[in-house]
RNA sequence: GGGCUCAUAGCUCAGUUGGUUAGAGCGUUGCAUUGACAUUGCAAAGGUCAGAAGUUCGACUCUUCUUGGGCCCACCA
């Protein structure tokens, strides 16, 4: 053995001896619980961060661990195709060589993102390996693998059969600069300080931060019991504008806060979340002023053209000059809503497929939230548990479409046929000319609908009254034969796919897998995903099964940057586990990760324990260097330990402390106490076997039971430590007296 | 505004149903070291467990409040 333990040169050539060997797929005791982890799906084009390694780390400890107990133990892996995130990543890109998605056919593109994310997909699956992480690669899956989007389609089109998908209007958060929407747990809030305008309504003086939204107000609200302007309520006013005057009614409802400003709202239902709740409740118009380009439309007279910035100064300008403004307060401090990208949202009616998330025929929620209600899926930790049921009870319908081209297409069709005139097609010619407009326009032009399809980059069909007659829909992945149709260029919500990644990673519904390893045993992840994928996971899991995806939750903290803040590009904090395990080994790094946190709070990457694990490295290392020494010195045969041996009382007491750590790291596991067991471990090794036992073995009359009893000790320890450290402690176990094929096989002790 | 969470040694953090001298890693100081390991050993210094009140025979651990962090949720225009 050398003399210090070289990381570099172990750790590729044992993964792939244990690859090769094919340790990684499910074997066990086909009697006893399979034991199955799903890897959370990594963006396949991304790298990895510590975060994802300290995933990899507690999943391969628990996966490794039950290997060894000799459960059949399957861990699959895969990755995500991180629909928005991607297409921005890959969009910033194109603009760096001076072009834009505009240029290209929704088809086009979704090739050309194919291609990028194919040749970055390579580095996350090498990293994986790098960690150690033993997934069976035979069953590594793809969020865009043909058999997913299989399953993905024939879901929602049971949903659709059960009526739990519709399409409708609604308001969302919608990115002009983007070009699509986002769900609400998308999105992060920001303060601001904002002025915030007193402008003059009829009679009324009101206080509003969007002057320029004004074109779209149906109405002016007061609190009901608001006495001051109980006069007007119900009556219509006549307001002098910069666009000249018009009419409007005066609502009364309680979402107005009387002690706010003036006490009057301007209600604008079409740009507005508030509004348009409560333009739902009035029967309001909801008159959109703002397109999709985030400019304003018509109906905003000369204003029209003009971004929502540029309108808001002129608009303020001409309300001074004619004096309808009151006054500005510059220092309004608020919280405004920003896309993943930092763009301001743009609240927006659009038409958007839903899930009807609690129908009271069949609610797609509630099962998931009595499943951990009642104990039937159990989280750790405990008090993690409250985020997920309140989120449950409070949980809307969720908006599934996206505007997206990077991701699953809506198996939807629309039938055209009598809707030319409103239904507006976007699309790119043989030229690559770009034309929008609605059908019957592109077909005055003599294009065909074909052509149409064949460069489409995006179809937006408006919803003018539910009643009114709808363009037919079918679903499904192929076009029907006979009629006019144009599928939907919409794509799933990321979440949507992944929250069923239980069902298409085992091969639902009637695979040997998913009969053997459905529902799967512990889910792991950060917690800061409970809401948009644990929760809907659970949700599909318990709608296509009955049954619960899996059985236990354990959720990790986050791991902020050494200076304790989030790590962010922008602070240039961001902690690459690459430079760590070039440096200290993947060992350390995952070792220092695991004991860094012990109950699944955030915590600050965790430096000095990496570097003090991979100095446990070396020790242990060099406790079996020495202990080889010492059996080659003493020349003899040593005894294969038995109790028989004539034991001292140091061997007597060396032996109970194995038996009572043996007992902790099960006992700790079991609790997912992780930290714990890592401790107890390196405290055993360290200042017992090493600082006491070792030098009172140097003394020994009795070197051969010494040495069968320390050898002994070692060993089993080294498999406890295994599943934590799994290079170092293989790379030892080859060097040992007797060894088997591999540790990783070996059965786990027990006390 | 609602909720969660944290405040323990110089630093980063453990401390699981309340029970004898409160622990670890790193750092600091002194000594040691030719049978493995300087990525070593032995030893030492260092904490009125944020503050206050309460429950209790007994509280770092439970309750309430105060102070100061972090995070999540939320429609205050």
């Amino acid at each position: 053995m050398d003399k210090a333990y070289d990381h570099k040169k172990e750790e590729k050539n044992l993964y792939a001896m244990w690859e090769r060997n094919g340790y990684f797929k499910p074997k066990g005791d086909p009697k006893k619980k399979p034991f199955t982890i799903l890897i959370p799906p990594p963006n396949a084009s991304g790298k990895m961060h510590t975060g994802n390694v300290l995933m990899i780390a507690i999943e391969d400890l628990l996966i490794r661990w039950h290997r060894m107990k000799g459960d059949p133990t399957l861990w699959v892996p895969g990755t995500d195709h991180a629909g928005t995130e991607t297409q921005i990543t890959f969009e910033k890109q194109l603009k760096k060589q001076g072009k834009s998605r505009f240029q290209y056919s929704r088809e086009e593109l979704y090739q050309e993102i194919w291609q990028f994310v194919q040749s970055n997909k390579g580095q996350i699956e090498n990293q994986m390996r790098e960690m150690g992480a033993s997934v069976d690669w035979s069953r590594y899956t793809f969020t865009l693998d043909d058999h997913v989007l299989k399953t993905v389609h024939e879901t929602f089109a049971k949903m659709y059969k059960d009526g739990l998908v519709y399409r409708g209007n609604y308001m969302v958060n919608y990115c002009p600069k983007c070009g699509t929407t986002y769900s609400d747990v998308e999105l992060k809030h920001e303060e601001r300080i904002d002025p915030l305008y007193y402008m003059k309504y009829g009679p009324f003086v009101l206080a509003t931060v969007r002057p320029e939204t004004k074109f779209g107000d149906t109405a002016i609200a007061v609190h009901p019991t608001d006495k001051r302007y109980k006069k007007y309520v119900g009556k219509e006013i006549e307001v002098e504008g910069v666009e000249g005057n018009f009419t409007l009614k005066v609502i009364a409802d309680d979402f107005v806060d009387p002690k706010f400003g003036t006490g009057v709202v301007k209600v604008t239902p079409a740009h507005d979340k508030n509004d348009y709740e409560a333009g739902l409740r009035h029967n309001l118009e909801i008159k959109s002023v703002i397109d999709l380009n985030g400019k304003l439309n018509e109906k905003a007279g000369k204003y029209a053209g003009l971004s929502v910035v540029d309108a808001r100064k002129k608009v303020v300008a001409d309300l001074e000059e004619k004096g309808l403004m009151e006054k500005i307060d510059l220092k309004y401090l608020h919280t405004v809503a920003l896309c993943k990208a930092g763009h301001g949202i743009e609240p927006m009616v659009l038409p958007n497929w839903f899930v009807k998330v609690d129908d009271p025929k069949k609610s797609f929620k509630k099962p998931a939230y009595e499943a951990v209600k009642n104990g039937k899926i159990k989280i750790f930790p405990k008090w993690r548990e409250i985020t997920y049921l309140r989120w449950m009870e409070e949980m809307r319908d969720w908006p599934i479409s996206r505007q997206n081209v990077w991701g699953i297409q809506i198996p939807v069709w629309y039938n055209v046929e009598g809707h030319e005139q409103r239904i507006w097609v976007v699309f790119l010619d043989k030229t690559k000319t770009l034309h929008q407009g609605p059908i019957s326009q592109h077909l005055r032009n003599n294009f065909t609908l074909e052509e149409m399809r064949k460069g489409i980059q995006k179809v937006f069909i408006p919803i003018y009254d539910m009643a009114d007659n709808q363009p037919e829909i079918h679903v499904g992945k192929e076009m029907p034969k006979n009629g006019q149709w144009i599928q939907e260029t919409d794509t799933f919500d990321t979440w949507f796919s992944s929250g069923q990644w239980p069902l298409v990673t085992l091969g639902y519904p009637d695979s040997e897998d998913f009969k053997k390893f459905y529902p799967t045993s512990v889910l792991e992840t950060g917690w800061e995903i409970i809401r948009l994928w644990v929760s809907r996971m659970v949700m599909f899991g318990y709608y296509l099964t009955d049954q619960p995806p899996f059985e236990y939750v354990y959720l990790h903290g986050m791991v902020r940057a050494i200076d304790g803040r989030k790590m962010s590009k922008s602070l240039g904090n961001v902690v690459n586990p690459e430079e760590y395990v070039e440096q200290y080994g993947v060992d350390a790094l995952r070792m220092g990760l695991i004991a860094g946190t012990a109950n699944g709070k955030d915590f600050n990457f965790p430096r000095d324990r990496v570097i003090a694990f991979k100095h446990f490295g070396n020790k242990i290392w060099n406790m079996g260097r020495f202990l080889l020494l010492m059996r080659e010195q003493y020349g003899k045969d040593v005894p294969q330990f038995t109790s028989a041996l004539k034991l001292s009382s140091e061997d007597k007491k060396i032996l109970k402390g194995l038996e009572n750590l043996t007992r902790t790291v099960e006992l700790s596991l079991n609790k997912f106490r992780f930290a714990d067991a890592a401790e107890a471990i390196y405290q055993f090794m360290w200042h017992e076997v090493a600082d006491n036992y070792i030098e009172q073995v140097k003394a020994r009359e009795d070197k051969d039971v010494a040495l069968s009893v320390l050898t002994h000790v070692y060993v089993t320890t080294l498999k406890l430590l295994h599943p934590f450290m799994p290079f170092v402690t293989e790379a030892i176990y080859q060097q040992m007296p007797d060894h088997g094929e591999s540790i990783m096989i070996e059965p786990w002790p027990t006390a």
